[in-house]
This record gives structure tokens, C-alpha cells and sequence, in this order.
DNA sequence: TAAACTATGGTTAGACG
DNA sequence: CCGTCTAACCATAGTTT
């Protein structure tokens, strides 16, 4: 992707880690905007960034309907 | 997108939005694992896809982890 | 340094089996 | 349902500003 490279492997340059996540962080979010748009789907994302800090980032940024989603899940399922 | 299409609204024939939403669900699942593996970061994703079935879709499939991301989620916020 | 650029490779709608 | 093909559009790593 970009210039060269495959998805194999962690990126073991910290910078360049950080960079890349925050990028495709926010292609996956809009990849889900976009699903949820043209599909009438509901969806929601939770990424669990450890090293960059300590807060789980969502999507939607709604809150309460990344809870609501939740309980959906939990409700049908586990 | 492939060709011809942007993403603004829903789509209204019902064989593509589901087609649609098949083949942009597994793409969005690729790039989770991607992200995943390239910057070391934990991440679920949930799909309730109302329509097309009753039962939310995940990522990653063990529910173990899914069920472990939510809980370090609600841990950290609300 | 964060934001913009761009070459490169990836994604995908629709058609087909 | 599932996979494959291909034109056309999209994402992004590395670079530049």
C-alpha cells in the first residue's frame, strides 16, 4: 500500500507505527460510515490503542449508541 | 467505487445493498486485522446487519476477545 | 511538525459462472 | 450462496512543504 510494503508484520519504527495507525484508523472509520450509509447497517468499532494511550477510541462517537450496540450483541449473544 | 458510485445513501435495490454489504464487510474486517498486526493494537468490531438476519457480525471471531474488549472499554469509560 | 502530496497498490460494483 | 474478473475509484507509505 502507499509506496511499497505488506501487512504482515508489527511496524517496528515507533514513529512510523504511530503515524500508520492514526492513518488507517481513520480509513476504517470512514470505510464504516460508508457501510453503514449505503447498507442501512449499524455498526460500531472499539481500538484499544495501548501503546499510544491509555483510551479506547469508537465509533460511532456517540456514546450511547456504541453502548447501545453493545447490549444488542450481549442480548443475542455471549 | 468499482465502477462508478459514491457513498452517500442507502442503497435501494435490496440484492446489491446486500452484495454491497458482504463484500465491504470483509473488507473492513481485512483492514481491522491489518491494522491489528502492522500497530500492535487491539480492536472489535460489531455489525448488526437488521435486514440481512437478526445476529450481530464480529470481529475478531472468538467472542472471548470481543467480550474482553467491551469489558476494558466500559472499565475505562462509560 | 502537522498537513498536503503522489506513486503505488488496494478495494469494489457489477457481470458472470 | 460463493468465487472470479475487471474497470474504475480509493487508501496510504513515504515524502515534501
Amino acid at each position: 500500500m502507499g509506496r511499497g510494503r505488506s501487512a504482515t508484520k508489527l511496524i517496528e519504527n515507533e514513529k512510523s507505527r504511530k503515524a500508520t495507525f492514526q492513518k488507517r484508523k481513520n480509513g476504517i472509520m470512514k470505510k464504516a460510515h460508508e457501510l453503514s450509509t449505503l447498507c442501512g447497517v449499524d455498526c460500531c468499532l472499539i481500538f484499544y490503542s495501548n501503546s499510544i494511550n491509555d483510551l479506547p477510541e469508537i465509533w460511532p462517537r456517540d456514546r450511547i449508541q456504541v453502548r447501545r450496540m453493545i447490549e444488542k450483541y450481549k442480548a443475542k449473544k455471549a
